[in-house]
DNA sequence: GAGTACCGACCATTTGGTCGGATAGGCAAA
DNA sequence: TTTGCCTATCCGACCAAATGGTCGGTACTC
């Protein structure tokens, strides 16, 4: 899934199975065994991106702040410039563009919305608010992931949400 | 270059040229012979989306109103609920995952954002706050596109956003 | 000896792309 | 007007290469 997931960020969903498997230092037959059709391996590492990208904002998560928005601070911070590996994660959106295929993926995506929206209002923000700044990380790791932003106005970005998020 | 954007949103960049070229009405040969290559048409798409959704911000632009930040509230409306056409060229990203290949198309796409820019803060908008905004409503749109917005938390985006160009 | 991980040969299908030719419209000369 | 020619559009047959997936077999572990 490594070797996947590089080739998808570097060359696209076109990537075949042979490619994988050979980054992988498998065989195809040794890949197939894993993952029983290419759906399932795209699957599986939509999946993954999903925890990986929890995972990397949790990291980022400053314990020892006290006032509310600890959550979304981090999740600024992994967006905006933070984590390579938690924009990597995001970021890997070939991906998602063949989301619809999977009915049950499509669903765990909602559900996975809800949730964040869950744990980034859980500490008193407001919804609106909390959305908008979360709306605006995103896009600005999408913008940065096809070089529209550079490192000086990302982090100013940064600044200003995280500013944000100090009602 | 229709029925490719059609195809391409709904089953991504993986659609085969005869696919294209059936629900277009002609043939392979014929297809083919607009597009030199798969990659010549997929070209023509991108360049196609960029000014199609630089077409339709313009046409939403309100010339009644006489405060700074005319198409800056054009941008919001074209992808927070306003134009579906719009949205669906900005929308069309499986298109955007391959850019990397053309390095042309690359450079063309970081003029554009500059251009983006220059017309957005043409009438004495503060860039950061230019930037914030623009980066909302895309992030918006992208979640919209994946059906992790309401109807309704989008309207309600929308309005904040349009609040915030108003100094 | 049972199960798991993996190989490698194999196959049917699909794919992007080529090519020779057919059709039709425009234009100039006769 | 007619004739001839040229170019642009488009077809359909064709091809070599690549692709996803199957299957029988092997090596290793518990």
């Amino acid at each position: 899934m490594h070797a996947a997931r590089e080739l998808v960020a570097a060359k696209g969903t076109g990537v075949s199975l042979a490619e994988v498997a050979e980054l992988a230092g498998v065989s195809k037959g040794g890949l197939l065994h894993h993952f029983p059709s290419r759906d399932a391996l795209f699957d599986a590492m939509r999946r993954d991106g999903i925890v990986r990208f929890r995972d990397g904002v949790m990291r980022l998560v400053d314990l020892s702040e006290n006032r509310p928005g600890k959550i979304l601070r981090a999740y600024i911070r992994a967006l905006c410039g933070g984590d390579p590996e938690a924009m990597e994660a995001f970021g890997t959106s070939p991906l998602w563009n063949g989301v619809n295929e999977t009915k049950e993926l499509l669903e765990e995506l909602g559900e996975n919305g809800e949730r964040w929206m869950r744990e980034l209002t859980a500490d008193g923000l407001d919804e609106g608010r909390v959305r908008l700044i979360m709306r605006a990380a995103e896009g600005f790791a999408a913008a940065a992931s096809f070089g529209e932003e550079s490192p000086e106005t990302l982090a100013e970005a940064r600044a200003t949400l995280l500013q944000m998020t100090y009602d």
